[in-house]
DNA sequence: TTGTGGTATGTTAGTGCTAACTTACTTCAT
DNA sequence: ATGAAGTAAGTTAGCACTAACATACCACAA
């Protein structure tokens, strides 16, 4: 097998395994075994087991920022405030919901403590921040919106996809609705709290 | 020292070891070195490295479930809605916040998927799910609410709270607010989100 | 065509260290 | 002098990582 394709096929069963148990957790033995292949190979293709972990949470973080981007450009070309906001939960809940080792290296490399992690969360996920802050606060100024803390507001829209995604991933949920479902009505209650009551 | 001291002393210890690196990340000789005490010393206390993690996530999950139902009961006893969500979530944020050990504990052992973590999640943060959805119900039946799902209702108020706990253990926060400020805000967004249009 | 070297891909069988756990012994208060 | 509290010094197993060797494939000069 290619050395490019073997490399891809060692990140992708590496990024399942690290996903499932975290970095300490997981044995370069263990990963060697699902990829078929002797132990020395993964060493071949990675320095040590900490350049391993590295490559996958940079290639699901560089994945995952381009999707991101995708979907705020996406987000941001909505006329209506409902378009903007129930698209922005859809597709943030889907992406999550379709690929659940992202969240989980997410978590585990945040609690860890790993470089790679701050950083995505720094960046990307700033974004998906400011461009909710920047929305808000513009409506404010628009007499749309009440006049409320715009980066609490923010964190609430934001705290009930993650919360959702979070639940999701931690335990096995007691609730079936579909993220569409989710993004509705998440959205609804949301626009009708943060909009001035005279409003329609 | 006297045996219960001694265990008491090491339960909290590595309670905080464990929150900062996980299980596996943690070393029992670290343990020791951080008691001050030979590492056969936690041998002699704990029958193995897992016993003594499955000890403090005991000792804190009842600890917090103890909390949480007071914090239930008194929540329960107010009679507007305000104070009700508003007492809930300043209540939660304030518990997490004082000890943020609990949350990282929790996280990790989910994601090493420790059944002591999942017992804690099916009963304590059940009864908070279950209270929340009940009264929710409850106040749309009034005719106070909109007639929303009252389980994702629940959820998206839930997650305001949960998400922001989860930003601040895991990221160094880029917002300044005070619990206080946080559950207002939060209260009165869910409730003017949820409340029926024509009401005041 | 064929032999020859070179390179890419792989394996086997370690090495050395670390970390959980143990044993055999010491100290000391009652 | 007995039992509770503690220690020093292992033992064993596992894990990251490596060295040495094996095989397949390919380019190309004879």
């Amino acid at each position: 097998m290619p050395a490019a394709d073997r490399r891809q096929q060692i990140v992708d069963v590496a990024a399942e395994l690290f996903s499932q148990k975290g970095f300490s957790g997981t044995m370069t033995k263990e990963i060697a075994d699902r990829v078929g292949v002797s132990e020395a190979i993964i060493f071949r293709h990675f320095e040590s087991k900490e350049a391993l972990y590295s490559a996958i949470l940079d290639y699901k973080v560089r994945q995952t920022a381009e999707q991101i981007q995708e979907h705020l450009k996406q987000a941001e070309s909505r006329k209506d405030d409902f378009a903007f906001f129930r698209t922005l939960a859809f597709d943030l809940l889907e992406m999550y919901r379709n690929d659940p080792t992202l969240m989980r290296l997410l978590m585990f490399s945040g609690l860890e403590g790993h470089k790679l992690s701050e950083i995505f969360f720094e960046s990307t996920m700033n974004e998906v921040r400011m461009l909710l802050r920047r929305y808000v606060a513009q409506r404010i100024e628009d007499g749309t919106f009440r006049k409320i803390d715009p980066i609490i507001a923010s964190r609430a829209f934001g705290g009930m996809i993650v919360h959702q995604v979070f639940v999701w991933t931690l335990y096995k949920d007691d609730m079936e609705r579909s993220s569409a479902e989710l993004a509705d009505q998440f959205t609804e209650l949301f626009l009708t709290g943060v909009r001035m009551t005279n409003h329609k």
